[in-house]
DNA sequence: GAGTTTGAAACT
DNA sequence: CAGTTTCAAACTC
């Protein structure tokens, strides 16, 4: 860092060219709000990007889970870069303050910005402007203010996913409840108030950057705020830029007109934004959402609109995709479009259902995830880490769970009912915060901010999933730099040398991206990718969630590390090495390369048959099994990491391959897990479409590129597992019931073992934060979801019958075969989600090879979803 | 904490 | 595309 040249003297040239588009920003702005629709800083930004028209497209929105660079491909991607880069400032983020903000009022109830309070008794709407003006307002201030300013670091250190809860809890207080206590609390949580807060209590040196992966989003208000702290050429253009949005709300406050409104919120209304949130593609779906919301109900518009611009600027992409599903659920529905980052998260999973989910892109299936992001979204701790890191982050959390339970279902109906796209994948986290608060709160971290698990995971597990980097020559600049890999700024905690990944040399950080990936247009992309297209594909179906298959792009080389050691990508990315690998000697926990290859081969030959067969589930588990009994690594893949979904997933074929190898770990946590998820799942919609955007985020992880969103998801997936093992979420009755069957069915299993077996499931919990490569049984696992008596009987029988029910798409159980080799689609039932993409044979066979191979995670819920269409109906 | 090993990334 | 070098993480002591 310190050899660098100063921030100033490596952004000269590219500061200056930025801030004379900044200027040129500002005077468009200045000349006109109106054009706020494309702001001369997305301009910017675009032309910044490169890939950013593909990437864009290309990257699933759930699919990303690591993707962290996306800034760079796109404009909003740009945005992310700004994003990325400040990822160590978190502190300084808005994030930290939201979070702060989001903390305090709606968990603590305190009180931390007196501003927050001042604002609480107006309308929405006029607070939401009121705040903006005082946003900007304070912006000017925060030059002076903002780097001087100790920040509580400790209010950073919460999670931004319990932001998203937070704001998730005050959306949920809002558009639920009218008790003036909550009333009050939504005040607080009010984005206004927070960005305000954040504004001024944000320190900028903070160390709470470090701890702070913060979503992207925050992290370029923060790279934002961090220049402009740091830099003054860039502080005064932004000062401009400020102004001139502090126009706006004015305007908007005349105006409200959704359109309008949305754009300039979307650009303006964060200051932080206004420059650092070119994301306008992000932004403006959320302004939809906001928009529309305002008008309709005013009130609700703020708290959506911090959701979403904060889901926005994490996800980049995701945003932008989920965005554009909102756009369609605020056709559909209003309250989707509420844009509550849980929503979000919940969108993610039926817009993979309903086909138009970004994630289906050109780019592979990628999960996206980078390792580091994975590290960090996903640390290896997972549950536990996560738990002990969210109670330090945020205690609060879970008292809001209840209210985000209940906010979830009725996004969950919301979404089912509107047909969401599910592109949130930005959401995907947050949601899974949600689901996480409700259930463990603390458990998942959020990988949006891996830093932050990092500090605080790093603490209490052994292994942190942030990883800081000790570049000492390549001055994080290149891939060797796992920050800059991740496309995340270096933070405190780096040891790096000369850093030149940082907020002051965003640009140079830019341009390094841009002709790195002019080299490899995939540089950046998400390692873990779900090998099969057909993935991507049936990513409409509720298979697509399931991780299982997710591999290494590009796979490993290992040569001497037998792939047993962190060394090895794949092993470090808790995925199963496969045919694109080079490695000799592999014997990767998760999944060999041998097995891999040999599962393909039978998997292809089982297509074949099954196509003939495919009337036939009985055939299809018999094939499962014997793929079961095979591999291995399908329990590892379960890898811990592996959300609830997961455990779900894996639900019966899970257990079966495990009684099959009867090599799975038992783990106790597992079957608590599992049991917990299905219960959720069968209990309420809601948990399903939660389900769904673990799957999502699992698929994320096979999506392309790595967009930040990739991570998130994997975060979102990690989360949401918690909350499924809270007993609070889990209606505890249902829950216990299945578990209770569960038990007694494993038990029943002479040989197998059991339960404990069973727990496999729980191995995905705790093993791979990723996700577990592939799994068995995911489908089966799902139909659990439907019902408890479903599940009892898929384990106890793979009778015809339940193959019938299990014809249900969920139960024909699609399964991502790391070939992406669709077995034969058992049945053809379509999963009214994904059934619009190809016809049930896609998603059959995908079923069968999946499950053998995937984990079992997403798919499930997906499928349960899907099946459980008719269940959401109910619900909703 | 220093040194070694390892394999990805970068370079040729 | 293959071979080599560089690099930083992972690992060992």
């Amino acid at each position: 860092m310190m050899d660098s040249p100063g921030p100033s003297k490596n952004n000269n040239g590219s500061s200056s060219s930025a801030s004379t588009l900044n200027n040129n920003n500002n005077d468009a702005a200045s000349s006109e709000s109106p054009q706020v629709q494309e702001s001369p800083f997305l301009r910017f930004v675009k032309t910044l990007s490169p890939i950013p028209t593909k990437a864009s497209h290309t990257t699933q929105g759930c699919l990303r889970l690591s993707s962290p660079p996306l800034v760079f491909k796109s404009p909003r991607i740009s945005h992310r870069e700004t994003q990325l880069t400040e990822r160590p400032q978190g502190t300084r983020s808005l994030g930290g303050v939201i979070l702060q903000s989001v903390n305090e009022g709606n968990m603590l109830g305190e009180a931390p910005g007196d501003s927050r309070t001042s604002n609480s008794q107006q309308s929405l709407p006029e607070r939401f402007i009121n705040d903006t003006q005082q946003v900007f307002d304070s912006k000017n201030d925060e030059n002076t203010q903002y780097y001087s300013s100790p920040s509580c670091i400790d209010k950073y250190l919460v999670d931004p996913g319990d932001i998203d809860q937070m704001y998730s809890a005050g959306q949920d207080v809002e558009q639920q409840s009218t008790d003036p206590a909550e009333a009050s609390l939504s005040d607080q949580i009010h984005p206004k108030n927070n960005i305000l807060n954040f504004d001024r209590q944000d320190g900028p040196g903070d160390k709470v950057e470090e701890s702070l992966p913060l979503s992207e989003g925050f992290n370029k208000f923060h790279q934002e705020n961090a220049a402009y702290g740091e830099e003054p050429e860039e502080m005064e253009v932004e000062n401009n830029d400020v102004q001139w949005s502090s126009q706006e709300p004015a305007k908007l406050e005349s105006i409200l007109a959704a359109d309008v409104f949305e754009k300039r919120y979307s650009h303006d209304t964060l200051p932080q934004g206004v420059k650092g949130c070119e994301d306008y593609n992000e932004m403006v779906p959320t302004s939809h959402v906001t928009a529309e919301n305002i008008l309709q109900d005013g009130s609700k518009a703020t708290l959506k609109y911090h959701g979403i611009r904060r889901r926005c600027l994490q996800f980049g992409e995701a945003a932008s995709n989920a965005l554009g599903s909102n756009v369609k659920l605020n056709a559909t529905s209003n309250k989707i479009i509420m844009v509550k980052p849980s929503e979000l998260v919940t969108s993610l999973c039926p817009q993979r259902g309903s086909g138009n989910f970004p994630l289906t892109g050109p780019k592979p299936t990628g999960i996206g995830l980078h390792i580091n992001r994975i590290m960090n979204a996903i640390p290896t701790g997972q549950a536990a880490t996560m738990g002990v890191r969210l109670s330090d982050g945020s205690q609060g959390m879970k008292s809001t769970s209840s209210i985000r339970l209940q906010r979830i279902e009725n996004v969950k109906r919301s979404i089912l009912s509107s047909n969401v796209d599910g592109r949130s994948l930005v959401n995907t986290r947050t949601e899974s915060h949600e689901i996480d608060d409700t259930g463990n709160s603390e458990d998942f971290n959020i990988p949006s901010s891996p830093c932050q698990k990092k500090k605080k995971i790093s603490e209490t597990a052994d292994d942190d999933g942030c990883k800081h980097c000790n570049c000492k020559k390549s001055r994080c600049l290149k891939l060797y730099c796992h920050c800059f890999a991740a496309g995340t700024y270096c933070t405190d905690p780096c040891a790096c040398q000369g850093c030149l990944n940082r907020p002051e040399y965003a640009e140079t950080v830019v341009e390094t991206k841009q002709l790195i990936e002019s080299r490899d247009p995939s540089a950046f992309d998400p390692k873990i990718v779900l090998p099969t297209t057909d993935i991507s594909s049936h990513m409409d179906d509720e298979n697509l969630t399931t991780p299982s298959s997710a591999r290494h792009k590009r796979g490993c080389n290992c040569k001497r590390s037998m792939c047993l050691k962190k060394y090895c990508e794949c092993y470090q990315a808790n995925v199963g090495c496969s045919s694109g690998c080079r490695c000799e000697g592999c014997k990767n926990v998760y999944g060999k390369k041998e097995d891999y290859v040999a599962f393909e081969h039978t998997s292809s030959k089982e297509r074949e048959s099954s196509i003939v067969e495919e009337g036939s589930d009985y055939t299809f588990h018999k094939k499962l099994e014997r793929v079961a009994s095979k591999t291995v690594y399908g329990l590892h893949c379960l890898s811990p990491i592996t959300p609830s979904l997961q455990c779900s997933e894996q639900g019966k074929e899970a257990a079966k391959s495990i009684i099959i190898s009867g090599n799975y770990l038992p783990s106790p946590e597992s079957d608590v897990n599992m049991f917990a998820s299905c219960a959720n799942y069968t209990k309420s919609s809601e948990n399903l479409h939660s389900s769904q955007a673990l799957l999502g985020t699992n698929e994320m992880l096979g999506s392309t590129p790595y967009d930040s969103q990739i991570e998130c998801s994997h975060a979102a997936l990690l989360q949401l597992t918690p909350p499924l093992s809270n007993p609070e979420l889990c209606g505890t009755s249902s829950f216990s019931s299945i578990a209770n069957e569960w038990r007694n069915i494993s038990q029943s299993q002479p040989t197998h073992g059991c339960i404990s077996q069973l727990p496999s499931g729980s191995l995905c919990w705790r093993s791979s934060p990723l996700t577990p490569s592939n799994r068995v049984g995911e489908a089966q696992y799902f139909q659990c979801s439907e019902s408890d008596s479903r599940l009892f009987d898929i384990l106890e029988n793979e009778t015809p019958d339940v193959l019938k029910e299990a014809s249900t798409p969920m139960t024909s159980v699609k399964i991502n075969s790391p070939t992406q080799k669709r077995v034969s689609p058992p049945q053809s039932r379509h999963f009214e989600i994904g059934s619009s993409s190809s016809g049930g044979l896609r998603s059959d066979r995908k079923f069968i090879f999946e499950s053998v191979p995937s984990f079992p995670s997403l798919s499930p819920c997906v499928n349960s979803k899907s099946n459980g269409d008719d269940d959401e109906e109910d619900i909703s």
